[in-house]
Order: structure tokens, then sequence, then C-alpha cells
DNA sequence: CTGAAAGCGCTTACAG
DNA sequence: CTGAAAGCGCTTACAG
């Protein structure tokens, strides 16, 4: 076991000071005599700079603490794997934190993560409490909140445009004809849930339709499942439903098949997200799209100018998808399928 | 923005001196009078050890590096959630590091994790060169390979018994009356996939039978659906296929299924990991169980033990799972469904 | 451009 | 048990 070797001994090799064998690795001025003289040295020894020790000094760790919750919906395992690349071409790493599918907890997890001296920290889906929030802020660490907005947080984030989108999939269940149409929501206590579901009352409103029924599915297949089931055993079922994502809404598809129903002929289905596992041909669910790469960049661009000081004040960023239209609902009326 | 506290600021206002505070903080021993002045003072502060500087100094860092490829298959995530979970349990941390599911980058990758100080290495079906894997012993880094055994390496691994498993799938087919069983292997780059389709290969000659076919499906889904595309194609068909992993599995039925037929009575098919999406109603699919838990437990072991030194030699784990039969492939002949 | 020196925030022998 | 001091591996003014 060969213990690394510093500065100072590619110094010594290179028969230069130790300062400039700094100066070269970290991108500051050297003649390029100096500059040659140390590279070779380093090869030889097979130096790297200690990038902790360089963290320490500079205040910059180059860490991303990312916290992710809700790891078995498709959506976020994507999600992570794009941030991690982009975050990772701007020379970034990421301090991985995942917390049980729950509010509180996150505590501890931005405690850890302020003992790491992260440059930054990108909330998945996760709330923070003002007092964190406060916390992060006074501390100089910059937060953007994923898929998740914090009205009056003083947070930034990124989401898709989720009123439009609840309102864009009731359209097309309108369009389609139907008229009773029941929302399984995402959790009510997330802005994300929230939203979906205003867009989806907007729409029923403007169209002087009222709800068949909202129910709260709170982001969980197995909560989503007992609603659809709930809502699909009486005499008066609703003809179309609108479910606050995707993951819930395979669960949805799931349950009514079992119970024998077929969409979209007897029930027409709408998710939101669009994970991959929605083209699949078993499911094959309408869905409103999240544009995850637009999401990804949006966020790591919102990072990189809160880090850099570009940015002082927080940004709400929301991005509009299209309605994926595929065979788990009835197409527009007049529309050829 | 107000900056962190440091133990010499803790020290002043404790009246102490700043190897007290240290003390107190690193567990060293300090009397319960100064232990209690210090907590009072860094409580004053809001001050918390900067984990950089105690790491530069100690030369552990407690963070694991774990390499992942192949997030959109549905074991990874929920892997990753637990080995960070566990990670975390034992006061470790997670530098996460996403690679194209590809066999190459996985050398800067390390690299990264070293200059990080990384006191340990966790890689998710990636492959390690042995150029690397020398790297990292001679660095003194720890490194245990989940998921994927790499012979002669000479590095630990945990795996599940993947030709015991696939023999138990084998089984199954053979004993549901099946005769033409055809096997869509996981890649063969990879010994996960050799073994898989080692355990097949035995059980078929065990049974006197002959493969209907082997083809190598890469662990990806669109050459996983061109080979059941076009094993089916023809009049001779197989009557069952074996699926190197669920992630596979899924794309085999949904081409199948796309193609007219339906399972099990047309074609059984038997996929490999039991991921949650497995049991859902839209697959249902037979599968042999990878014991994530379990392999990762003994995959957090494995590195704690080499991490204090309790292990040296390197260890090759294999756990075993039982298979699940489900209604994607008929039952045991002679057995009541 | 370059070297000597101070210092980042800690841990850890070393005396007392 | 406790303080003064050295040192971890770097970066960064400061002179030259």
């Amino acid at each position: 076991m060969t213990t690394r070797a510093t500065s100072l001994q590619v110094a010594l090799r290179a028969g230069v000071s130790q300062s400039a064998v700094s100066r070269v690795f970290s991108g500051a001025s050297a003649s390029p005599a100096t500059a040659e003289k140390v590279r070779k040295a380093a090869a030889e020894l097979g130096y790297r700079p200690n990038v902790l020790a360089r963290a320490m000094i500079t205040g910059k760790s180059r860490i991303i603490g990312l916290v992710v919750a809700y790891l078995d919906n498709q959506f976020y395992p994507e999600a992570l794997e794009r941030l991690s690349n982009a975050l990772q071409a701007e020379g970034y790493h990421v301090l991985l934190f995942t917390i049980p599918n729950s509010t509180d907890s996150i505590q501890g997890v931005v405690q850890d993560l302020m003992d790491y001296q992260v440059d930054g920290i990108i909330a998945a889906s996760v709330s923070i409490s003002s007092g964190l929030a406060e916390m992060c802020h006074s501390a100089g660490i910059p937060v953007v909140l994923f898929n998740r907005g914090q009205p009056d947080s003083g947070l930034s984030s990124v989401t898709s445009a989720n009123i439009k989108g609840g309102a864009l999939a009731t359209h097309a269940l309108i369009n389609a004809g139907h008229t009773r149409i029941a929302h399984i929501a995402g959790w009510q206590g997330s802005l994300t849930g929230r939203d979906r579901k205003q867009g989806f009352e907007d729409a029923m409103d403007q169209a002087g339709l009222v709800p068949f029924a909202i129910i709260d599915g709170m982001f969980k297949r197995d909560i989503a499942a007992a609603s659809a089931r709930q809502l699909m055993q009486g005499d008066a079922r609703p003809d179309a439903i609108f479910v606050g994502n995707d993951h819930m809404a395979f669960a949805v598809m799931d349950t009514v098949r079992t119970m024998g129903f077929s969409a979209p002929d007897e029930l027409s289905i709408i998710g939101y997200d669009d994970v991959p596992l929605a083209a699949w041909a078993a499911y094959d669910l309408t869905t409103v799209r999240q544009p995850v790469n637009r999401m990804v960049e949006a966020t790591v661009d919102t990072m990189l100018a809160l880090i850099n000081g570009r940015d002082t004040y927080s940004q709400t960023i929301e991005i509009e998808g299209p309605l994926i239209q595929r065979s788990s609902s009835k197409p527009p009326k007049g529309q050829l399928q």
C-alpha cells in the first residue's frame, strides 16, 4: 500500500518549489518550462492534488448534495442519472442522500451536507422547512428544488408547468367526450400535487363539468390502487380518471384491469410524467410529459448561477410539456385514431 | 452570510484550548466539566467540526464511492437506495457516479474517486480493469463489486448464486412440461450473464434437452425485444423463454403480446431479479429473486471489514434466492394452479 | 514568473 | 485531563 505522492514530493523531483507545483495544478500562471518539469515529475509519481486539502482552503468542495426520496418512482432514477451526469460534466460531484419517503428526517441530512461543505444542495421532491432554508441561506449554500416548488420559501425551484399540465390532461379527457371524470391526485401536501389538481379543477370548471371525485393518492401505489378500487366498485362509476403521476397511474391500470375493466373502452386513464414505462406496451399510458432533460438543464444552470454569484435572488422556473396521447385513453373526438 | 464557527472560536468562548474542543468532538477523553463547557459554547455558536479538515488529517473521509450503471433497470434504484441507507446508518456517505452503460469511462471515475480520498468503492454491475484494481489496491482503497463478480481480479464481490438461479428457472420450465426452451441471456461479457446461462445449460443437459436457442440480450431492452421477435416469428417457435433478467423479460413480454401470443398458454416466460415491477399485474412475471436486502447487507459488511482491516483477502459471496412462481409461466406439472 | 511563508481547520503526539 | 505545538496537503498573498 503505497501512499499518495504530495505536491512537495513532486516539487523535489521537479526541482521547483512546492508553490510552483500548486500553481501548475490549480491553473495559476506558470512558465511553460516550469509547467513541463512539474507535469513530468507528477506523471512519474502518479501525483494528483488532494481535493480535500484544496477544498478546505478554497472553501469550494465542488460537491453538490443531492437529496432524493421516491426512488421507486421511475421518474427519479432517470432524473438522478441525468442530474449526476450534468453535474459531473461541470466538474462537480454528487453526494447522495436518500430519505425515507416522508417529510421529516431532512433536518439531519442537511446538517450532514453542511458538514461536508457542499457547494450547493439539490432537493428532488423533498420539502425544506423554513428553518432549514434559513440555515442554508445564512451558510451561503444555495438550494434548488427539483420537481417541487415551495412558495415563499425563498428557494429556487424547477418544475414542470403543473397547473397547465393538469389542465392539458383534463382537456384531453373532456375532448374525448368524457363527462364523469375523477382525479386521483398527487399528494396534497406538495405544491406539485396541488397544482395538478388545480389544473384539473380549472379545466372542469371551464367546461361546465363537476369532478366525479377527487381523492388524494399521496403519490403512493397502494393508495392509488385502493382509490381506484373504491371508485370503480359501485354502480355509479367514472368514465375517466386523471391520475397525479404515472407511478400511481400504473397501479390504477393494474387495479381496474384486475377488476375486469378495459381501457380505454370502459375507462380512460391519463397520467403525468411520461416515464419510460409509460411507453411500454403493457401500459401504453397517455400522459403529460415532464421534459426531464430540460428540467435537469435548468436545475444545473440555476445552481451554477447561484454558486458563482451570478444570481442572488431565487428563481422559479416552470417548464411546459406536451400531452402524449397513447392507448390508455380515448383520442379526442373527431380525430381519427 | 455568516461564516461557520471554528473550533478556535468555540475554545475562546468556552475558555479552554482549541485541542480540548477537538477532543470533545472527536470522542477523545475529556473531563465532564470541560465537555460541558465546550458543548455549551458550540451550541451557542452553531459549531460543527469541518469534516473536510478532519478527513485530511485522519485520512478517513467516511465517503464511499458508489459507481452505478443501468439505472433504468429497476433493480438498481432499489439497490442504490438500500445501499445508501445502510451506509448512512454506519456513518458513511455516498459519492455517486453514474456511468454510461458501457465498459470504459470507469477509469476517469476511479481517478475522481481517489482524488476525493474515498474510504472505499462499491461498483454495481461495472467492470474494473485489472489495472484499475491494482491502482485501488496499492492506494489501499477497498473495492467491493455488487451484482457482478470478476474472477481472478482479487476484488471482493457480492452476487446472487447465478448458476443455481439459472438452473432453478430452467428446472421450473422443464417441470412445467416445456421442451423447446430458449434463453435470451444476460450480457456474455459479464460473469453474471455467463453464470445464469451456465445454469440454464446445465439444467437442460441434465434433463437431456437441447436449448432451442441462446441469444445474448446484452441486458438491453431493445436487443431483448428484437431477439424475442426473431424467436417467435418463424414456424418453429420455442414454447418457453428464460430471460437473463427482469428488465429484458418485460421487453420480451411486451413484444410477444404485441405479436399476439399470450403467456403462459403459448409461451412461458421467466425472468431474473424479482424487481417490484415483476409483481405488478401487468406482467406478473415468474422470476428468480435476488435478495437485495441481504446482498446489500453483505456488501456493506464486506466493505466495513475491508476498511477496518478485519479482512485483508477478498471475499466472493453468493446469496441464493428462490423462484417466485407467477402467471407468466406454467406451474410445475402435477401441481394444482 | 517564482520561492518562502502564512494559514485553511482540524488531529494528535508530547509534556506537564 | 489539558495546553502548546507540529503537521495534514494544499492555496495564496507577498516580495523579489
